[in-house]
DNA sequence: ATATCATTGACCGTCCGTCGGTCAATGATC
DNA sequence: GATCATTGACCGACGGACGGTCAATGATAT
């Protein structure tokens, strides 16, 4: 068969956004190391030279998909307007510019609703590490601004994150809608609570 | 061979239990069916004749898991000084009772702390929605002791529950020293800020 | 005796990962 | 500038293991 060589970054980035796409919509457990092959036109082998095995092909595609969210938020803050907003709308922003899985929002949506346990579990955790610190900032001038009352910033975040996506996410758990629309009406006096904030500031978290 | 033919019950446990301990010490995916197999000394069509699938063995595993903390509360919960407590020594009671992966200490502590993603999460999304409105209850209590200050016990209850079992369980993902001990002790403060409890009272979290 | 059902183990298809080997580009040597 | 050695991206047949199937068989109850 004609050979194709590519850019070494080149290619280790496409296996990557192959991996992912059918890591998010089959479910990682069920992708076959084929099926990325087959979509590349690229030999077993192939994958098998960047990757050493499917659990670190795993490894990367979640640490690729943080670091798109992470740059997000960075973007975001870097935003004229941004510096200028008091800790609460500051936070506003950041939790309502899509959580963990943007951008393929419209992939998932429907698929997302299978149960993909270890994908969601490891980017959950990598999103902890690498975005509770950017939160836990925002925390901290809130409280110096007087507007929330937190002992300690970043295990608060951390908390907060954890919680509300583990609840609500369904990659974790076939969560019922039931339960679903019950926690996300609880959340707003849940995360003011946990925050000290005034009663109704986290309204819109009840509305996305 | 020579059969053996045992109550179909029994059966079913003695599969339950080998494979309980296995799920737990090698990890749900690196366990085989296989092994299993060999420790009770049966075929493989006869796990099959009990359980269609692996998975399906794992959600009985889950299931026998929580069940048996379950009980193990219900028990605590009937005892004589139970009834007298306020709720936060009720809290006490409940949360200090050794929570999700009890009586199997011994084997976890150490081989826990490998990855075990699939087991963890469905024992903890089980674990919610069988023990949460056994807590609910007791923060209901508090309220109206009026040591306590939540407006939706249940979705509270699950919050705290997922947020301290997520964070600290290295079943999950593996958490460094570091972490673990920062969030521990900020877990007193954090749960005192949920439930709108007195500073102090949840410091025999920061104590396991 | 016969129906029922627990049990067996050979067998199947699939999937991850390996490995010996190919080929083109790069750069050293004469 | 022609030749040749080296590197590393790429290939794909193959191995081995694992989850799951099924027809046959033995035990048990009636």
């Amino acid at each position: 068969m004609t050979r194709i060589v590519k850019n070494p970054d080149e290619r280790r980035r496409e296996i990557i956004q192959a991996a992912k796409t059918l890591f998010q919509t089959r479910e990682y457990e069920k992708t076959t190391m084929s099926e990325i092959m087959k979509i590349l036109n690229i030999a077993k082998g192939t994958i098998y030279h960047y990757f050493s095995s499917k659990e670190e092909l795993l490894e990367a595609v979640v640490q690729d998909l943080v670091q798109e969210d992470l740059h997000k938020k960075q973007e975001l803050i870097s935003r004229p307007g941004y510096k200028k907003m008091n800790a609460l709308e500051k936070l506003k922003t950041l939790l309502t510019s899509g959580n963990i899985a943007d951008g393929n929002e419209e992939i998932l949506e429907h698929l997302h609703t299978s149960g993909n346990t270890i994908l969601h579990t490891r980017q959950l955790a990598y999103y902890l590490n690498e975005l509770a610190p950017l939160y836990a900032r925002v925390v901290q001038e809130g409280c110096e601004e007087g507007i929330f009352k937190v002992a300690n910033p970043l295990e608060c975040s951390e908390f907060i994150l954890a919680g509300l996506q583990f609840l609500t996410d369904t990659g974790f758990y076939p969560w019922s809608g039931e339960q679903l629309s019950r926690r996300i009406s609880a959340f707003p006096s849940l995360v003011e609570a946990q925050l000290g904030a005034q009663p109704g500031s986290f309204q819109f978290l009840s509305e996305l």
